[in-house]
DNA sequence: GTTGGGCATTGACACGTTTCAATCAGAGTG
DNA sequence: CACTCTGATTGAAACGTGTCAATGCCCAAC
């Protein structure tokens, strides 16, 4: 191991190898690239001659003369939040099965940020993205695609197929199993605790509540009471104590269904803070199945979404779309499962 | 706004900007770059052409032409850990204030894939990296070094100036602070919950907590018992309240203090199935200071870390060793704090 | 012995950018 | 008017790679 350790020397390049092995420029490109068009002598040679010089191919160089990066971009809405850690784990897995580098952005729920995000994907040339738009408006998206970057739409049901990918859990079916637990347990009235109703998820979610109650041959108006708060965050959740039991105990709610699992613990919290309990109180249905749904005190019943799922797809259908030149875009639907738990009990009156 | 909506244009370079503003690409470039050197006029005629062509800039090129390019890698230990997502958004923050992009590269813990990213770093020049070493072997690191890209350590506080920058926490503090607090109500025995003592951070600990017996005057010794599991994760956590709780009633520990937060929610729910009660049974005290601390019943007694801004702090050393040309590397150590919730109560014999 | 074909390799160019010495225009000075 | 000085602009040369037509070689077939 004769490394020389000077701190910084000048990075050799393929020609150098190329120079060392005795062999032109191009061969060692093919060796790289197509090792089978290589004859077996000269390829042990070049790389030998690689390992020699402890080469490391720049990419810069290969994107910019084959006019593509060879990673892609993973747009994601807050890197906080556990429920994207878990996607950015699936896409993870898929793209290093088909080779690909993926570099992870972080929209922090903002328009400008995402703005920002999806030119620096044009900058860098990238393959693909695997994106989860901050809202309803797609021109960012709209814009990446005729700069030539192919993207895939992650937990929005709302793309349609001519513009591109998308891949999604199917929130009202969420919504549908949410209300119909709690109708088999004897309530009758339930609060749907959420985040601003801007957000198609939470919005589908909302529906199929609604849906249940109707299915069961019940009046969604009356039945459904809806508590809405700026962010889908735990501190939120906790803050909402006061407006979900307004009203004075008469008019207590016994069952609350909350946009997500954040909003639902931050809500067990207030709850337990005024003596109330869950679920001799009230019961309590989150929505995600975050690890942490599992580690609290009643456990949290909750739907789950196949996240780590999720993000494997989505990486899958950009993966196809980069590489069958006939691609039709394609919408992938997931159906989410309902995990009963403690945190739900029968109507006592 | 009459964008061609061609779908799969060839992308408009700086030449073709040069051309349509009737100027050459030198002065296009230093539009881009260095404003203050072209005059007024030009420039605005410049700017109009790069607006009505759309142009965006290729990175590829300017970092081939550069030799380095523009973007820092942040290595992590593991995405789905909601101590890295928090880490990650401080590195984050600082950076777009320093016009840096970053790629979040996850090691998922193994030594292998943080070799594989490494190399991506080194493969696309990048500027820098904020690294958090999978374990004490840096040998990965030092090679980085010498393909020229400089990178910072995080929370791994024995790396030593000359090899690089650091940033972490005191592991011996945090222990140190945890132990003083169980003594101070009257515990003077105390069981270790932890990981690998490979994994330097947790062996800190551990001498702190063992340190703040001694300070006492106790035998660390007889005070202290380990109860080490393979991995830090809530299951884990679960699964050790058989060790923690072995030798029977009489024996049972009245203290117990996780290595992380997350072993210690999983043996407060491990408790909670024993028909243990926190903390009038058994106090718990964690470490970390995860969002979900502050949720769970009864709210978990920990030591914080300044996540956030050990992100931060990482991110402002690698921009000042980028810049910096007399740079040192420096050693930046954070001190923690104890957190005091419901987990923990006094001795009750 | 000549021709043709297949395979391995080569050489040169192009990708889009930055950089830097060289050039040019214009203003000020003697 | 000749000169210099300053500041703005240009032109050409790299950076490291991939591609592709062209070349060279060897063997088989006639």
């Amino acid at each position: 191991m004769s490394t020389r350790s000077r701190s910084a020397r000048r990075p050799v390049g393929i020609t150098e190898v190329a120079r060392h092995a005795g062999v032109s420029p191009g061969t060692v490109s093919n060796v790289l690239n197509r090792p089978e068009r290589v004859a077996e002598a000269t390829r042990l040679r070049v790389e030998a001659a690689i390992a020699e010089l402890d080469y490391v191919r720049n990419s810069s160089g290969s994107s910019l003369r084959s006019g593509r990066s060879e990673s892609v971009g993973l747009l994601v809405l807050d890197v906080t939040n556990p429920f994207f850690a878990e996607v950015a784990r699936g896409v993870e897995d898929e793209a290093a099965h088909s080779g690909l580098a993926v570099v992870l952005l972080n929209s922090a729920e903002t328009r400008q940020r995402q703005r920002r995000n999806v030119r620096l994907l044009a900058e860098q040339r990238a393959a693909g993205a695997v994106v989860m738009p901050v809202d309803d408006d797609l021109s960012d998206l709209l814009w990446l695609s005729r700069q030539g970057t192919s993207w895939v739409a992650l937990d929005r049901g709302d793309v349609s197929e001519d513009v591109g990918c998308s891949v999604s859990v199917d929130n009202h079916e969420g919504g549908l199993a949410a209300g119909r637990h709690l109708i088999g347990l004897g309530h009758e009235r339930v609060t749907f605790l959420t985040g601003p109703s801007a957000i198609e998820q939470v919005r589908r979610r909302h529906q199929g509540l609604r849906a249940a109650f109707e299915e069961a041959g019940l009046d969604p108006d009356a039945a459904v009471r809806v508590v809405e708060q700026p962010l889908l965050n735990p501190g939120q959740g906790e803050r909402a104590v006061d407006a979900v039991l307004a009203g004075g105990p008469k008019q207590r709610p016994r069952a609350v269904f909350c946009a997500n699992d954040q909003l639902a613990l931050g809500l067990m919290k207030g709850l337990g803070r005024r003596g109330l309990r869950v679920p001799e109180d009230i019961s309590v249905v989150g929505y995600d199945n975050l690890d942490f749904a599992d580690l609290v005190h009643p456990g949290l019943t909750t739907v789950a979404q196949p996240k780590y799922e999720l993000g494997r797809e989505a990486m899958r259908l950009l993966h196809s779309e980069l590489n069958e030149s006939g691609h039709l875009h394609e919408r992938v639907l997931f159906t989410p499962e309902l995990v009963v738990r403690g945190s739900t009990a029968a109507y006592r009156s």
